[in-house]
DNA sequence: TTGTAGGCGTTATCAA
DNA sequence: TTGATAACGCCTACAA
């Protein structure tokens, strides 16, 4: 005699016809006590749940969705999970969807159209309910196609078709907000170091910078912008050109933590007490790059988790037929740190 | 008269029954057509593949996989996805994987148990071919467990049960070889700033360097290892700590490379210069730090990407029937960088 | 070369 | 309250 309660790896899993064997009822009636249907006498079902119990029964997904039409399984297509934007994303999408009973495939295109169409073919052929799009760059970016047969969420670099529906930071809110704070903090000669010009999001953010000074009617330290790469040695080295064109600044907003943390290096370099002679903003709130600073950098993060989770939800609402389109700005959050205290 | 060349959304996905009706053949004929079996005339063939092609036919991956018993579907039961250790890891296997046609469903556990579990019987139940366990720590960690219907290969973190087959670090050889690097450069008063003494990785490294001193009779400057936390901050005491006991030492293998970081920043401040009095070494090679630091940073680089892939390919193994078991260790990898080169 | 029929595991309908 | 039975979409003997 064999107990079948631990099934062993080979072994195929239980299925309901094994369970209704077991529990010596026919598999219709084994289906409504699992699905707790009301129509079975409570003794029976008592005995199917056992009999389920006993095998380790779990009902297979793939069945269930052939008859649902639904597999409860969405597609997270990413341009480039290597860089870090994205991941916060999935992040926070995960998190909405595991905590239901949606899974999550994942695909990384590396930045590449081929293997995209490939790993949506994949994802289409897989049934999946939705798709959530996520793109490396906070540009817009084509269209994944107007003709699928699920709904479609793109997240972080929207669609370039106005008739889907994108989900974006408010670059140019966060520049505000970075200058606002700024100004908040008593200073009024501010400067904006900022990366890649060619980032819409880099010209949003000056512009909400500007935008910002502009209702104050504070010039920009410096008197332009200056446009550079994502990296320390920029900000170290836009920061040395800005001390000697422009010595009296009392405030650099970044654009990225990582230009900061070169602005940083170089105010030390120069003798400047940072917040007391300037005060320094970065963006991104990358935690470990902020919070490691000395003194700690302020920053603004783009809630890209949050992001991810809305992106989830409107997902989920467009499965259930409601498609929204067109493009939502979610707001960025302001991260006060020890780098903007307010001038003495 | 209708064209459907263009599925529109929420327009049920053509089947191959939709397609055998339009090619005016048997549904039988239009599987053998398009699986490319023998048995059909060319030309038949051929209008069958048109209709598929017409009628944009994705075969049901789900109808497929009750058949073939295989779903083409692997589960990525990561830990802690925010902790930046895990995603090179899943990037390496969803690239082994999605190379060919299997498709990751990813999950994660957030480090609780209960939602492992969840995550667990949801993926079971989606019927995926096998598992992938990605810990956030190096160190051991619960089997998942051994009954389990399908092979689960464990990275990073091993599993505590032997039987299981875990992928890991070698923290061992990658301390050696930072101390090895060391030497090279003509290094002789070497000192090891680390992090938290509770990480298995912290000691293995560290037991790594002392090894290495060893072979060359050469004593751990300071005397003994710097355990501590995994910050900058804790760089910058400890190596402030280390200067004024032991002031001529001339090599710190830092334990990674944000401690690394603050080595650096600590020696600066001491009026140290690097690499020509002092040559530092970190660990992790988390590029966007190491190579932004001034100088940029010497490294060890963990090969987590290749981890993922080897993963990936001893899962595949598995599931074709060849099991393995046991710890397998990967190599670290050397990566020079401007902080360790050869004392003049 | 083509078509018919059975079955994969589940749910839903309807009859008993 | 229970149990046959027909789907869901596909593949694969086997029959024509």
């Amino acid at each position: 005699m064999t107990t079948a309660s631990e099934p062993r790896p080979g072994q195929r899993p239980a299925t309901l016809s094994d369970v209704a064997r077991l529990a010596g009822v026919s598999i219709a009636t084994a289906s409504k006590a699992l699905n707790g249907r009301q129509q079975v006498r409570a003794e029976t079902r008592t005995r199917v749940i056992e009999a389920a119990e006993r095998l380790s029964f779990s009902p297979n997904a793939l069945a269930r969705g052939l008859i649902a039409g639904r597999t409860g399984t969405v597609g997270l297509l990413t341009s480039d999970l290597e860089g870090r934007f994205s991941i916060p994303i999935l992040l926070g999408a995960e998190d909405a969807f595991g905590s239901g009973s949606t899974s999550v495939l994942l695909c990384d295109a590396r930045g590449d159209a081929i293997r995209e169409s490939h790993h949506l073919r994949a994802l289409l052929s897989r049934r999946v309910d939705g798709l959530i799009v996520v793109g490396a760059r906070p540009d817009s970016r084509p269209s994944i196609g107007r003709a699928l047969p699920v709904p479609v969420v793109y997240a972080y670099a929207p669609s370039e078709h106005k008739d889907d529906l994108s989900l974006v930071v408010d670059n140019h809110g966060g520049g505000r907000a970075a200058v606002r704070h700024l100004l908040d903090c008593g200073r009024s000669r501010i400067a904006h170091i900022t990366g890649d010009p060619s980032y819409g999001a880099t010209q949003d953010r000056a512009n909400g910078a500007l935008a910002e000074l502009a209702t104050e009617g504070v010039p920009l330290a410096g008197g332009r912008v200056l446009f550079g790469a994502w990296s320390e040695a920029w900000g170290r080295g836009a920061t040395r050109m800005l001390l000697s064109q422009s010595p009296d600044v009392d405030a650099v907003f970044a654009g990225s933590d990582q230009i900061a943390r070169g602005v940083l290096d170089a105010l030390q370099e120069a003798g400047r007490s940072v917040p007391d002679d300037v005060a320094v903003i970065g963006f991104d709130n990358w935690e470990i790059f902020a919070a490691g600073a000395r003194p700690a950098l302020s920053s603004i993060d783009m809630n890209l988790q949050q992001l991810g989770r809305v992106a989830a939800q409107r997902l989920f609402a467009a499965i259930r037929g409601t498609m929204g389109s067109g493009v939502e700005k979610l707001p960025c959050r302001l991260v006060p740190r020890e780098s903007t205290a307010p001038a003495a």
